[in-house]
DNA sequence: TAGAGTGTGTAGTATATAGTATACAGTCCA
DNA sequence: TGGACTGTATACTATATACTACACACTCTA
């Protein structure tokens, strides 16, 4: 049971009803990783590839690296640039987060992206 | 300049001042850690610990836990899992908090902290 | 039915991470 | 003025990370 395991070969197996493309051979080489790797990857049988790797594949199958990276459990690298800035005022963020039910997360998502801030 | 270091350094002289006990090297005992490498991480000559060195530390030094992994540029795992849950949602928020200026981000803490979610 | 392509198993490896071990020079103070 | 303490320099190291290299068995189709 590996979520980004999971989500990677769901993703990559619905392009790949479209296209032949994206069959796990061909991705591997477009990214540059050997095959036999990408295949561990999928099935969790190794943890998730680094930053760079992570946001190739997100690339290569088109899906948002920030959902991706998230997924991989890694905070990408300008992000964490963004929190170095700021440690305190992030803290309390997440502190908040860590308590609040899932409506109340959508709801302040929502809020945020609306807002005029 | 070390985010990490600087901010350790100072807070450790600062306990310094009223107790001895706050030495580079009593720390270092405290915490498990050779004096030789904690003097290295003050200075920034290497980057910041482990997590698990980060939370002792912030236990020995009677600091916040989470703004010293933030300092360090790390998740705790168990934010990571709480980021695993909903990895979309959690990315939104990121890319928000990303674009918005400090005031921003404060006033977005106190309204979580304040209301009644 | 051979050849191209598919995913996977096994074994090994380069690099980064997170430190250790020991020695050294300076300070404090009894 | 010598013993206990301070911080630091140098050299080395165990473990984890993030892969590679290659071989194997299967399927599809021309």
């Amino acid at each position: 049971m590996s979520a980004f395991g999971d989500f990677l070969r769901e993703a990559r197996e619905a392009l790949r009803k479209q296209e032949p493309r994206y069959s796990l051979r061909q991705v591997a080489a477009r990214i540059g990783v050997q095959p036999s790797y990408l295949s561990k990857v999928e099935r969790g049988d190794v943890g998730p590839p680094s930053e760079s790797t992570v946001i190739r594949l997100a690339a290569d199958l088109g899906e948002d690296p920030d959902v991706m990276l998230a997924l991989a459990g890694k905070v990408s690298s300008d992000l964490q640039e963004v929190i170095r800035k700021r440690p305190r005022l992030f803290a309390d963020v997440i502190l908040q987060l860590k308590d609040m039910p899932d409506r109340a997360v959508l709801r302040l998502v929502r809020e945020v992206r609306d807002g005029d801030w």
